[in-house]
DNA sequence: AGGTGATTGTGATATATATCAATTTATACA
DNA sequence: TGTATAAATTGATATATATCACAATCACCT
């Protein structure tokens, strides 16, 4: 973490979040005022479950995991944090902590926004608000989509959903690099690491998917799909 | 389904939402002006998932059952609706459909109000916008938890927990009725309802809980809050 | 290049949970 | 009040998933 900025300006950040396009040039500048940026390296905790937001985060470059700490130790990983993305628990707005704790994945730059001025945004730009609005109300559908998924599906179902989501979300690429261990797929799909491993290979003795412990490639996506929705 | 509004005005309405606090005189006949009640037997199905949300919905008297329609033709409880709650999905704000159905479970006297006022309101008002950015968060963190303890306790936990939310958050009580099935409660803590029988038995051999198809008391709360932690 | 530790992979086994079939109990209702 | 219907309960069994013990492979370091 250097003290020093390396991106000048809000204005024309091409990583920005959707939602400061609502915003005015006051209150972009605004904004540039209360950043900091900070480097991290892989592995690095950028946000730590339970302490206070005063911050909300944003990456100009890498990629990032979120996850909870359950209170039984075990971890349950949330997804991976992208730039163009606000990352912020809905802690914020209820008991002003973090929910969940985030740990660089890559090497990451980020920018870190002081939480009182979205506070005082949210208040004074209607355009904001519903953006503001629409975003945690898009990641409240996701947990419970995922909610349910996690409850309703057997263990082929959940990974086939886990490597949709990188697939879709995360790479655009029906080919990417396996960014996680078999035990952090266990921790995102609710199963054990031995489990993983063999459904992978399931997977891969059927044909639908290709993958070693870096690499993974969908060879038969229709069928993918198909496992993910019968569960 | 009556169309003869029973209630005169939203203004001085003791079962209102929180957030509606925030409001001008003017804005909250606006709301007046834009609601329609309805009265539902139980069973009655109330809001229908994936029909549009041209109404947000809150509950005047009585009980109702949210739940989502899995792919896989089972049922998922979210929770219970009562009185004060803003009952409103987040799919409201991201495609303007409801992620999830109600259905009564007593009698239940509701209002409808359409959801372009919400939109307009959210604009306008500051601190409205801010206590929807609250009540949004605070069902997202919910759902975080739930996500969470489903995947990572076992049955006796979920049990625990399900029982805990009827006496904390639905009859603030340790004696209540149980309005739900077996079956139901199974729907819930996503088991099924031979095991939610077999659990609850073990509870009353053991003390922690007296319960029959109709009535349960919390006979040890220290205990079944150290089971529910424990998983 | 070799050693060290972590990750991955594999088979055997244990455990948790679901399903099935049958019986009893409660509930509705004509 | 009896009868039809649904719900709760129980025991036996099947299945899914976790755990354990160990071998193989990979990654990193000096």
């Amino acid at each position: 973490m250097s003290g020093i900025n390396l991106i000048n300006s809000c204005e024309g950040c091409t990583h920005g979040w959707k939602n400061f396009e609502h915003l005015t040039k006051n209150e972009l500048q605004m904004i540039n005022a209360n950043r900091y940026e900070a480097t991290f390296k892989p592995g690095e905790v950028m946000i730590k479950q339970g302490s206070p937001t005063s911050n909300a985060l944003f990456l100009a470059s890498g990629m990032a995991k979120m996850y909870i700490e359950g209170s039984t130790g075990k971890n349950f990983i949330i997804g991976i944090a992208l730039p163009g993305m606000l990352v912020l628990g809905p802690g914020a707005f209820v008991n002003s902590r973090h929910t969940y704790s985030v740990s660089a994945i890559s090497t990451v730059q980020a920018c870190f926004i002081g939480f009182n001025i979205f506070k005082q945004l949210v208040r004074e730009n209607g355009e904001f608000a519903e953006g503001m609005i629409e975003d945690i109300s898009n990641k409240s559908l996701q947990a419970q989509h995922r909610m349910v998924n996690l409850s309703q599906k057997r263990m082929s179902g959940r990974v086939a959903d886990a490597l949709l989501y990188f697939s879709d979300e995360v790479f655009r690429s029906d080919e990417y690099d396996m960014v996680f261990s078999r035990q952090e797929l266990g921790d995102m799909t609710s199963m054990a690491k031995e489990c993983v491993v063999r459904i992978l290979k399931e997977f891969e003795d059927s044909g639908v998917v290709y993958s070693d412990s870096s690499k993974v490639r969908i060879l038969n996506k229709e069928k993918l799909v198909q496992i993910s929705e019968k569960g």
